[in-house]
RNA sequence: GGGGACGUGGCGGAAUGGCAGACGCGCAUGACUUAGGAUCAUGUGCCGCAAGGCGUGUGGGUUCAACUCCCACCGUCCCCA
């Protein structure tokens, strides 16, 4: 800005370009952060989500999340653990692929260029990390051991008895044993006899084998994004049917994919959530997205006599399973359709396989269904309920058909309205809420006011009279209605009873027989013939629409053998009576589905398979790994689907070793593999033999502290714990959970601008146009400024604005330190009072301020700790301290502090203050807790809980001492005046409180 | 609709149940100056001349004492449907 000035060359004013790049230069020269193998030392692994480097660059928001790992890492190499703090590039992915599409460029030059910016800004913010051990994961010796991963998964099954990961040749062998017998598989699961397994081929093996392989290729509806043209997993589709990434309106396909048997693990990765320092909201995040549920299998046998098994979570509502659905594409549709309805059966799962594939599934859309003719029976009770088919219940979850309690489900109660099926309640309303509704005419004149003498809440309105009531007023509500019904009269009770009300009977809606009942006599009274239930008039009656249907748990009613159990009893209940009859068995159910991992693009980690002539997969030996991408003319995805891989037939086609010809896997895998163990690497990334040693992996793991944004709650965490559990069932590494702890950083936004008069606040995104760099800080205020403010903007985890006006704050802040260091006899403020006992105590304070607070990731306290010190070395100097052992001290203190969060001033202050490169080699200094404790401390004295004096008393003052001086002091007895005391509380060390 | 987090000055935010507003920004007044992105001093929740009173989204509750714990409501954000 003042070029022209002759700076002098280390002149007295602070400059932060000319230090920060001095020091970065001889650190990086020093190899100064770099980190040796495992020795005696204890060790910190403090490690960010790795990056996928975009050609935008870092923003002021990344590195809310580099800083403070970089200032827990200086901290921790001072406290003198041996840290490992690495960095490397998530690099295969879309963007970059679409990017070079675009652009006609190679994308590992592309992503070459793009980390090398990062890695440059990274530098510029005077990051530590080690880069002898930068690892980048489109790269062939590290997707080597991507595909090794692979390999070996492909090569395991799940054994739940054992509950772990075993080789698969161990399956095979029990298979020509007992066949699939002892396995425990559910009921929905065909069982393969031993005999049977033996008479098979190679393909019918393999097609046995790919129902357990934790990697496995398998038919699957599945995502398709029409636009970046490849499938994507369940987890990568929004809510709203579009794409993640692309924004596209995802279609359904039928394909042959790969899938990791995730859910193998599903409840490993549920229970093993309780041994992890992680954000609750993580945790909470993680649980929702497995979706454990206890369930049954049910049988139930249609009057043919087949079976046909549901899956439910609520087995304690099967007595009021009224009615069956079967997906269109049940394979017993076509049995099950009797001769009369066959026509409508065939068109309407015609028409509805043509719309499955038209758009994603909506919630919201209007039922449609046919009767199939057919009629099941309910196995608890031997109700005969009819067999529908339905387009809400998807084939390709769960059994493909369900059990409908339309009394307590959204969609079987919408489905059964519509249809005219039985709804019976077989649960008790939670809340206990009951209404009761008198037509006009059906009730005396006298029986409002009797019914509100009697304390019921009573509203009438246009000749209705609604009484809301409680559960429990409901025997008494019978008896004090009934007699006021005029003839012809009648009213009902909905909610937490269902009763009918007439002038000579009360009845109760119970069951199918009472549904019928109930409805032949109200068709009369009304003189309808179309009433298809109970249900259904009930619902023509507005007062009651809001107490028909309830989806909570509670107690069972209309239940027979459990009616009035608790509600989780009563699930536990029934799955023991289903066992007992062997009509079904209990089940845990996972919402989480299989994670699908192909992807028909080029720029993935290929998968390591051979598919033989004859249809078989064969596996590339480990010997032959890694299987590299070849180069390409073009990276643009095919037309028909498949990945641009398909085309290179020198790349295709190979030679197996029985001298069979084969054509290689062209699917690639999702770039969630490469970073669900790049963590791993990073111990140990040169090795050319292995993942990394057994030595170094059991000494740096798992990861103390890992950091990043919350966004990958999901899916990377979920992901990368499934494959360490593998590894650790492999015997591969010595640990089940990769990340100790976890931080979530908060989202930095745009700074506030106006619009129309209102302020308002925006994500950082190029396409605003409000992207802050850190270049542009670093460049207008020093690097240890936007690292300072980077850390005091905010608590760590909050989202927050960008403020421009903070750095400069910052920047002061770090002047004041740059002047009271070197030159603390100029700009002498007024003579004040401050002892040398004082600054001694102040120095030991901030010690263990600052130390906590990094410790509990409370940046901007550490901050505030810091410029609190700096401001009582200016009062120091005022008192004429500059001379003493303990200004001595607090300068030598400060100095060490500093050097976490503004690393190159502190090592320039260090140098000129004579002391020995380099500050970050340091230890960390000692708090003494003696010298850091007050001698006198001010006690609050309050009346009543409002202060009204205060005290300056010992440290150590006893509770007897500050009664008694409480109750000499005369502002408070002012207070306390005539009224005579009740009690005093005294706190030591705290308060003293008067209560009169 | 279900689950979770949060709500404190003009702003970012501090506060093991024990003095609400640390620290910083901004603002105000003053000092200094060889004019620099300065620096230094004092002040800065609201009402009030003051004594004093009122204040942590709203309303209840527990407690000698509540920003903090409990209940209900309002609002903001996130996740799931």
């Amino acid at each position: 800005m003042n070029e022209s000035r002759p700076a002098k060359p280390y002149g007295e004013r602070y400059d932060p370009a000319t230090i920060e790049r001095k020091w970065q230069e001889r650190w990086a020269a020093d190899q100064l952060y770099r980190t040796g193998p495992a020795d005696d030392r204890p060790k910190y692994y403090i490690l960010d989500f790795y990056p996928y480097p975009s050609g935008e660059g870092l923003s002021v928001g990344h590195c809310r999340n580099y800083v403070p790992t970089d200032v827990i890492a200086r901290f921790y190499r001072m406290q003198g653990f041996n840290v490992l703090h690495p960095m490397g590039w998530d690099a295969f992915g879309l963007p970059t692929e679409n990017q070079a599409i675009k652009t006609k460029t190679n994308p590992a030059l592309l992503t070459r260029r793009y980390a090398a910016n990062y890695k440059r800004q990274m530098n510029l913010i005077g990051a530590s990390y080690d880069w002898s051990r930068e690892i980048t994961s489109s790269e062939p010796d590290y997707y080597h051991w991507t595909q090794w991963i692979f390999l070996r998964l492909y090569d395991h099954w799940y054994d739940p008895r054992l509950d772990r990961a075993r080789p698969i040749q161990e399956l095979e062998a029990e298979l020509a044993l007992h066949g699939t017998t002892r396995l425990g598989l559910p009921l929905s699961e065909r069982q393969v006899r031993a005999e049977e397994w033996k008479s098979y081929d190679a393909l019918e093996r393999q097609d046995l084998l790919r129902r357990f392989r934790l990697a496995y290729r398998g038919e699957a509806t599945v995502n398709w994004d029409p636009v970046d043209k490849t499938v994507i997993a369940n987890e990568e589709v929004g809510p709203d049917g579009r794409a993640w990434r692309s924004g596209a309106i995802v279609e359904r396909k039928v394909l042959r994919q790969w899938f990791f048997r995730i859910t193998a693990y599903a409840e490993r990765l549920d229970r093993d959530l309780d041994t992890v320092d992680w954000p609750s909201r993580i945790v909470a995040m993680q649980r929702n997205w497995i979706g454990a549920s206890r369930g049954a299998e049910v049988i139930f046998k249609s009057e043919q006599g087949d079976d046909l098994l549901v899956f439910t979570t609520r087995p304690d509502t099967l007595w009021g399973a009224t009615f069956m659905v079967l997906s269109p594409e049940h394979p017993l549709v076509a049995k099950l359709t009797s001769e009369a309805q066959r026509a409508a059966v065939a068109a309407y799962c015609a028409q509805a396989t043509a719309q499955a594939t038209a758009a994603a599934p909506v919630e919201e859309k209007e039922k449609t269904g046919v009767f199939t003719g057919s009629y099941a029976l309910n196995p608890v009770n031997g109700a005969r309920i009819p067999i529908w088919v339905a387009d809400y219940v998807l084939m390709g979850y769960g059994t493909g058909a369900i059990m409908a309690v339309p009394a307590h489900d959204d969609r079987d109660f919408a489905f059964a309205m519509k249809f005219g099926l039985p709804i019976i309640p077989v649960i008790q309303r939670p809340d206990q809420q009951a209404r009761s509704a008198l037509r006009p005419g059906a009730y005396s004149a006298a029986l409002p006011d009797l019914l509100r003498e009697a304390g019921f809440a009573c509203a009438e309105q246009d000749g209705w009279l609604i009484v809301d009531l409680h559960g429990n007023q409901v025997s008494v509500y019978a008896e004090l209605v009934r007699p006021h019904l005029q003839p012809g009269g009648w009213t009902e009770l909905v909610g937490a009873a269902w009763l009918a009300l007439f002038p000579d009977a009360t009845l109760p809606f119970d069951s199918l027989a009472a549904d019928q009942a109930l409805c032949a006599r109200l068709g009369d009274l009304l003189g309808r013939d179309d009433l298809a239930s109970y249900m259904a008039y009930l619902a023509t009656v507005p007062a009651y629409r809001d107490l028909l249907l309830h989806t909570e748990t509670g107690t069972p009613i209309n239940s027979g053998p459990i009616d009035g159990l608790p509600g989780n009893e009563a699930i536990s209940r029934t799955i023991e009576l289903l066992e007992q009859q062997g009509l079904g068995q209990g089940r845990k159910n996972y919402k989480m589905r299989d994670w699908l991992i192909s992807r028909q693009r080029y720029w993935g980690t290929p998968i390591p398979v051979i598919h033989a002539e004859d249809g078989t997969e064969v596996m590339v030996a480990d010997g032959e790994l890694p299987v590299t991408l070849p180069g390409v003319e073009s990276y643009e995805p095919t037309a028909t689907g498949e990945s641009p891989l398909a085309q290179i037939d020198e790349w295709l086609s190979v030679r197996l070793p029985d001298g069979r010809s084969g054509r290689r896997e062209t699917d690639t895998m999702g770039t969630f593999a490469c970073s669900s163990w790049y963590f791993l690497r990073f111990v140990d990334p040169n090795n050319r033999t292995a993942i990394g040693t057994r030595e170094e992996l059991a000494y740096w793991l798992p990861v103390d502290m890992y950091v990043g944004g919350a966004e990958h709650a999901v899916m990377h965490l979920l992901y990368a714990r499934f494959w360490t559990k593998f590894l650790y069932d492999m015997d591969l590494v010595p640990f089940f959970e990769p990340f100790q702890s976890l931080r979530n950083q908060g989202l930095i936004l745009a700074p506030p601008r106006e619009v129309d008069g209102q302020m308002v606040v925006e994500k950082m995104s190029k396409s605003k146009n409000n992207v802050i760099t850190p270049d542009e800080v670093v460049a207008a205020h020093g690097a240890d400024a936007l690292r300072g403010y980077e850390c005091f903007i905010s608590d760590f985890e909050a989202s927050v604005p960008w403020s421009t006006d903070g750095v400069p704050g910052i920047r002061r802040w770090l002047d004041r330190v740059w002047r009271i260091v070197l030159s603390p006899e100029n700009d002498r403020g007024q003579l004040g009072s401050y002892s040398e006992r004082q600054l001694q105590r102040v120095t030991h304070q901030t010690i263990m301020r600052v130390e906590s607070d990094i410790r509990g990731f409370k940046f901007n306290t550490m901050v505030a700790a810091l410029m609190e010190f700096t401001n009582a070395l200016y009062r120091a100097r005022d008192a004429n301290l500059v001379a003493t052992a303990a200004w001595q001290e607090a300068i030598e203190v400060l100095l060490r502090l500093v050097a976490p969060v503004a690393p190159h001033i502190a090592e320039e202050l260090w140098e000129r203050t004579n002391r020995i490169y380099s500050v970050h080699q340091q230890p960390w200094p000692v708090a003494d807790a003696a010298l850091a404790a007050e001698d006198t401390i001010e006690v609050v004295l309050q009346v009543n809980g409002k202060v009204r004096d205060k005290l300056t008393v010992p440290a150590d003052a006893g509770e007897e001492q500050l009664r008694t001086l409480a109750l000499g002091s005369e502002r408070v007895m002012g207070y306390v005046g005539e009224r005579t005391i009740r009690k005093v509380i005294v706190v030591p060390g705290k308060l003293v409180n008067i209560v009169v």
